[in-house]
RNA sequence: GGUGGGGUAGCGAAGUGGCCAACCGCAGCAGACUGUAAAUCUGCCCUCUACGAGUUCGAUGGUUCGAAUCCAUCCCCCACCA
């Protein structure tokens, strides 16, 4: 396998590490240092950086992650640096408060988790993997002080976040700006070839540039893969808001939430996530478009391929099936789970908190009277309604909450 | 250190003595329509033994028949000037 990236061409290489809307800086450098690359049998260290304080990978992630599966494909080395010291510091794009101080173990274990995640998508063998805490932590003040002397705070706020905080009179901590310093100094620790990230991550990125050259280094080449919105379509894929499809959410759900995209969206997700080719993408769009194909069935498709990426092709057609059999033929789930209930008559708000179908009987008087509770698929509308249980019985909240009763004895 | 502005339900943001469980927006939940789409429309959105009751508006104490609103002390946050 070492010998796969001599089999492609500096265009091939160039062509594919292009692919899917990215952002270069600058398409020159990549070119010249491909070459350099090619003529001396040297795989480009491509860097990536990783907060240990979240270690669920959701579809975004794994846009940027593509993307490295690309550079490895053509021989690359990606170097994945777990920001151990860093996730200390929190993180700067975020306007909650600074996230907790995390243990060692604590990181530790999170990397773990987050390498799982990652190598079902990148090759191990083409990966190397580094903690910051390994120069940062013996650093010394002095160190600290020289490497904040190589940045101007008005470079700083000419980041978007910054200057828009700062106009806005908000608090910007002295961390946040530390902050891309110590991913530019990653970069130079590691000799990166190539960063990339988010767009969101332009400016770290780029000031990562600056550093290197400052301790005589070639400065990376900087690329930027598009932010994948999340499921409202609107938003950029994260966890703080919700509007995601993790990478370890069960089959059922991650094959759900693709359902739930909007139909101009999913296109986004066959090219982002799926990687599929843009005449494909087009083709698909023309058949949907001519009537050929009914989009349910187009997203069927992106659903199946996404749960098979990371579940497999078995787990892709249960999850098909599955949601063909509740949702669109509204029969019951193969699988609800049990409740376990005294024998005797019991109300149907308690019954509801009891099956963790409703937080609160207030909740649950909201559901009842919103009509959305079903018994035995007969519509409850009296909250006070008394229930006389027997084994079997079904219970549903809204459209996806079941329970079934078991008689505890 | 000085000056000014703040702390209200998940977030944003009204309210400055009774009409306040607290306008409004976002997010969320449910219903209708569907393809569990999206969009749209409607309702809900602190808790409870529930046409009533309890606990909420940074904290504690006070004034008052009555406070998120007034007073005192305290805690925290922000900007600007040093």
């Amino acid at each position: 396998m070492s010998t796969e990236r001599f089999m492609m061409t500096l265009e091939e290489q160039f062509a594919q590490i292009t692919a899917r809307g990215v952002d270069l800086h600058s398409a020159e450098e990549l070119k010249t240092r491909l070459a350099t690359s090619i003529d001396t049998q040297t795989p480009l260290r491509i860097k990536l950086g990783a907060d240990p304080s979240a270690p669920d990978l959701h579809l975004g992630h794994c846009v940027v992650l593509n993307k490295l599966r690309d550079f490895q494909a053509c021989g690359h080395t990606v170097v994945f640096i777990i920001g151990d010291f860093t996730g200390m510091i929190g993180d700067p794009s975020g306007k909650s408060a600074t996230r907790p101080q995390l243990s060692k173990a604590q990181v530790l274990e999170n990397a773990k988790s987050y390498q799982d995640q990652m190598f079902k998508i990148l090759d191990p063998a083409r990966t190397e993997v580094r903690f910051n805490s390994e120069w940062f932590g013996p650093m010394g003040f002095e160190q600290v002080i020289r490497l904040s002397a190589q940045v101007t705070v008005a470079q700083l706020l000419a980041r978007d976040d910054f200057s828009k905080r700062y106009a806005a009179n908000q608090p910007i901590s002295l961390v946040e700006f530390l902050y891309p310093l110590v991913q530019a100094y990653d970069s130079v620790m590691v000799k990166a070839d190539v960063e990339l990230g988010g767009t969101d991550q332009l400016f770290n990125l780029l000031l990562g540039r600056e550093i290197q050259k400052a301790h005589g280094q070639e400065p990376q080449i900087v690329l930027t893969m598009p932010l994948l919105e999340g499921l409202d379509g609107v938003n950029k894929m994260s966890k703080s808001l919700g509007n995601y499809i993790a990478v370890n959410d069960t089959p059922g759900d991650t094959f759900g939430k693709t359902m739930s995209v909007s139909d101009e969206l999913m296109w986004r997700y066959f090219s982002l996530v799926l990687c599929l080719p843009e005449p494909e993408i087009a083709a698909l769009k023309a058949a949907v478009a001519s009537g050929a194909r009914h989009p349910r069935d187009v997203k069927d498709e992106l659903g199946r391929r996404i749960v098979e990426k990371f579940h497999g092709a078995e787990a892709a057609a249960e999850s098909s099936a599955e949601f063909a059999r509740v949702f669109s033929r509204h029969q019951l789930p193969s699988d609800i789970p049990d409740v376990a209930v005294p024998a005797e008559a019991i109300g149907i708000l308690t019954l509801m908190v009891k099956a963790g179908l409703a937080a609160s009987t207030s909740e649950a008087r909201r559901l009842v009277q919103a009509g959305a509770v079903r018994m035995n698929d007969e519509k409850i509308t009296d909250f006070r309604f008394e229930v006389s249980p027997q084994d079997g019985m079904i219970l549903k909240s809204g459209k996806r909450g079941f329970a079934k009763l078991k008689i505890k004895t």
